[in-house]
DNA sequence: AGCACGCCGACT
DNA sequence: GTCGGCGTGCTC
């Protein structure tokens, strides 16, 4: 018998290497590396890929794989060995890698019953649990465990009347609807309409509806189209009139949704001579990373497009990444719009139905061209011709959970084995990338002006400490009010950004300074309007608002920070007469409200829009005249060596929100620290010089791109052992790295306490350590013992981007 | 991750 | 004397 080797999924060290199973004969010409099968392992059943096949085992008692999942391979060679690569990249267990390539209804949910072995035993059960085997012969291990009987259970599986049974299941499945046609002849239909009875009218109708339109039709098509019911149906399939069967179906979102039709636009001088070396990179089939930097509104979106057009011209496939979709419909518009059905859409907007709908109709090559956020970037495509990814400075573009991976560096990494190239493409590029390009790593391409030749908006600064000074106490400036009300009045619209990550509306004394802070986290709680209460966004704990202060009982405690709620309640007080949208994590939660959101504002049914980072991107709205930032350096003053860069980006970003069409756009930036480079430098719309001046800082302080980081973070639930392996790992690390790396700490992480866990770290910054990865493996594999008790965590995060 | 096996304290 | 606590080690 042929022997498989299999990844199971159980994601732990000790079970992070593949086991070896028989293949039962009757499979044997089937099975292939790839494929998803269920095997035995110890007394359970779980999920395993298989990953190679051979004639020989090292073990000898092997157990037989006991069902296949898949007829044809659910991750194909290229992605087998992307696999192992994030495996071996980001030091994440081999299945976690696996899985995170596959949607996520492919991924396998256990269930445990206790079954009844034999039904004419039933009455020799305990009496207590006779009751729930009285219909069915399983319970649910859940029921089972709810009852608290358990142990009654236990005793009667040690009799040998009850066994557990493990079970693997589907997350989700195909979708089928019922399909009907009609399986007699012309002739006999015709016969038939005669021969029934006049009281048959319903039956009649639908014979007839068939001999105009004799092909099959969904049953509930058929319904509404005849206007019968379904039992009329259900008689003429008995008489053998018509036949059913069921028929899978995609689930499409976008279903009843229509796109506007459009055909390539001429490019401009610039946009041709952008276009044409990744034109000669396809056309030569030669894989080279492209950096597009291109300022807002200079039309990247359409260079994208005409290069995919060349790749499917030579009948290949692209993969187009944008930062999160569902908040950019505008995006799904214009490439729908373009490629119409030929186009999958990918993101985590969509159900876990959809999201496998649209994975089967990149598998299956109905498709060829996939627009979707981090994770289409595993999209099942053999023949890829171009990647591209849009706002390649966006940080969502890194995973922040195992497998820890870089959509950009899987992106280059399978630009690679495809010879293809891929394009990034940003206003505001990494530092990173652009170094890069700098250095002819990769291949600049630049687009400078904008395609309707308007002018880049002008920014205002203003200085909130002046405003203070001059007794100004809201949030709103006076430059900024006095815009707002000429917007009004011209019946513009206008766009409030509130950058509220960083301090959130925290609640503090105002006589004893005393913060309300999470009971298992240190980290203050934040304050949620609708039901009156404090949340902690870590661990989810919740309290009542207290009514006065827990240290000195003073009454005087608020709330503090601005949220957008509080900004919506004084523009409701000093603008009663204009009209808000609001769009935060409270009035964005539901499924589609942002689209909806979005929509209102769009049609002109509100003055101004007022939301957090989500209204920073890709908005575009003819009617939008002014952007105003209220606090621009909320970001500023975060732990993270990429906070201005952040910033940049993110002022750069909304202030390309404004004047994008005829009418001219203005900028009003509130700062409390207006001098500071990252606000000055996207004022001026500058990226060179914040480029320049940033880079200088990074270089001062050994940061990236002069430095690789890798961030080992290690949690305990007592502070004295945190300490203690954090100290070891970082001596072992200063021992073990040559001494041309840096290692930073260990320090408690900017968050020192998480659900009672204590949290330390070890910064490493490194040029060239060929060995690192080895290294850490080494650490995990010294603390296994702890880990796997659940007592200590180590996380590592090669080129983090979070440092928290 | 689960689960079994195995070795020490509090009960019938 | 047994039931049950959770530390240790294995799963092809």
């Amino acid at each position: 018998m042929k022997i498989a080797s299999i990844i199971v999924d159980v994601p732990a060290m000790q079970t992070d290497k593949p086991y070896d199973y028989l293949v039962p004969d009757k499979w044997s010409d089937m099975i292939v590396p790839g494929m998803r099968v269920v095997v035995p392992f110890g007394p359970r059943k779980v999920q395993g890929f298989v990953m190679s096949l051979s004639n020989e085992a090292e073990v000898n008692k092997l157990k037989e794989i006991h069902s296949v999942l898949d007829l044809t391979p659910a991750l194909n060679e290229e992605l087998l060995h992307i696999g192992k690569w994030l495996t071996e990249k980001t030091l994440c267990f081999t299945i976690s890698a696996l899985q995170a390539m596959l949607p996520s209804a492919m991924r396998a949910k256990y269930e445990k019953e206790i079954r009844l072995l034999d039904s004419s035993k039933r009455h020799d059960l305990n009496p207590a649990i006779q009751a729930s085997f009285e219909k069915h012969d399983e319970v649910h291990w859940e029921d089972a465990e709810k009852s608290d009987l358990l142990h009654i259970y236990q005793k009667d599986i040690k009799k040998g009347l009850l066994e557990v049974v493990y079970k693997v299941k589907n997350r989700s499945n195909k979708k089928t609807m019922k399909q009907v046609q009609l399986s007699l002849s012309r002739e006999e239909t015709e016969n038939v309409v005669q021969e029934l009875p006049a009281t048959a009218k319903k039956q009649k109708q639908v014979l007839e509806f068939f001999l105009t339109n004799n092909q099959p039709i969904f049953l509930k098509e058929l319904l509404q189209e005849v206007g019968v019911t379904d039992s009329t149906i259900r008689t003429m399939v008995k008489k053998g009139y018509i036949s059913e069967q069921n028929v899978e179906v995609y689930r499409d979102p976008y279903a009843d949704k229509h796109f506007e039709q459009t055909t390539p636009m001429p490019l401009t001088s610039e946009q041709q001579k952008a276009i044409s070396p990744v034109l000669a990179s396809i056309e030569d089939v030669l894989h080279k990373v492209f950096l597009m930097y291109g300022v807002t509104g200079s039309g990247k979106t359409e260079v994208y497009m005409q290069a995919i057009d060349a790749v499917l011209n030579k009948g290949k496939e692209a993969i187009v990444l944008v930062p999160e979709i569902s908040l950019t419909p505008q995006m799904v518009n214009r490439f729908k719009g373009r490629f119409g059905s030929q186009v999958a859409v990918m993101h985590s907007g969509l159900g876990i139905g959809e999201k496998y709908d649209e994975w089967r109709k990149i598998y299956r090559k109905e498709v060829s061209v996939v627009v979707g956020a981090r994770s289409a970037i595993f999209a099942p495509f053999e023949n890829i011709g171009i990647i591209i990814i849009d706002e390649e400075h966006e940080s969502s573009y890194k995973q922040e959970d195992n497998p820890r991976y870089h959509a950009r560096d899987v992106a280059i990494f399978r630009g690679q084995l495809h010879n293809a190239p891929v394009i990034l493409g940003s206003a505001t590029p990494t530092l990173e990338s652009f170094a890069r390009a700098s250095k002819n790593v990769y291949e600049l391409l630049t687009l400078k002006e904008r395609v309707n030749h308007r002018p880049l908006p002008t920014v205002d600064i203003v200085d909130m400490r002046e405003e203070l000074r001059n007794g100004n106490r809201s949030m709103f400036s006076g430059a900024l009010f006095d815009k707002l009300t000429a917007r009004l009045e011209r019946n513009e619209q206008s766009v409030l950004f509130l950058n509220k990550r960083g301090h959130s509306s925290f609640v503090m004394c105002r006589d004893c300074g005393y913060v309300a802070n999470c009971p298992h986290c240190d980290i203050s709680l934040t304050y949620h309007r609708p039901h009156h209460r404090l949340k902690c966004h870590y661990c989810g704990y919740e309290t009542f608002m207290p009514t006065a202060c827990n240290e000195c009982g003073s009454e005087h405690i608020r709330f503090f920070g601005t949220g957008t709620q509080k900004v919506e309640e004084e523009l409701a007080k000093v603008l009663p007469e204009a009209r808000v949208i609001r769009m935060d994590v409270d009035t964005t939660s539901r499924k589609g409200s942002h689209e909806k959101l979005l929509k209102e504002f769009g049609e002109g049914r509100a003055d101004i829009l007022l939301g957090t980072q989500m209204i920073a991107k890709g908005l575009d709205f003819p009617n939008v005249t002014l952007v105003g930032v209220l606090t621009a350096d909320t970001m500023l003053n975060l732990p993270d060596f990429r906070s201005s860069e952040k910033t940049f980006q993110l002022l750069t970003q909304v202030s390309g929100r404004a004047g994008r069409h005829e009418l001219s756009g203005e900028v009003v930036i509130q700062s409390y620290t207006p001098e500071h480079y990252s606000i000055e430098f996207a004022s001026h719309h500058n990226y060179d010089g914040f480029y320049q001046n940033e880079m200088r800082i990074r270089k001062a302080h050994s940061y990236p791109p002069f430095y690789y980081l890798a961030l080992v973070t290690i949690t305990h639930p007592e502070l004295t052992k945190t300490v203690d392996v954090a100290e070891k790992i970082a001596i072992y690390l200063r021992k073990s790295l040559s001494n041309q790396s840096i290692i930073l700490g260990p320090v408690t992480s900017p968050i020192a306490r998480i659900n009672n866990r204590y949290r330390y770290q070890c910064m490493i910054k490194y040029k060239n350590e060929p060995n690192l990865n080895k290294l850490l493996k080494g650490i995990l594999d010294r603390y296994q013992r702890e880990i796997a008790q659940n007592s200590l965590t180590l996380s590592i995060d090669l080129n983090p981007y979070i440092m928290m």
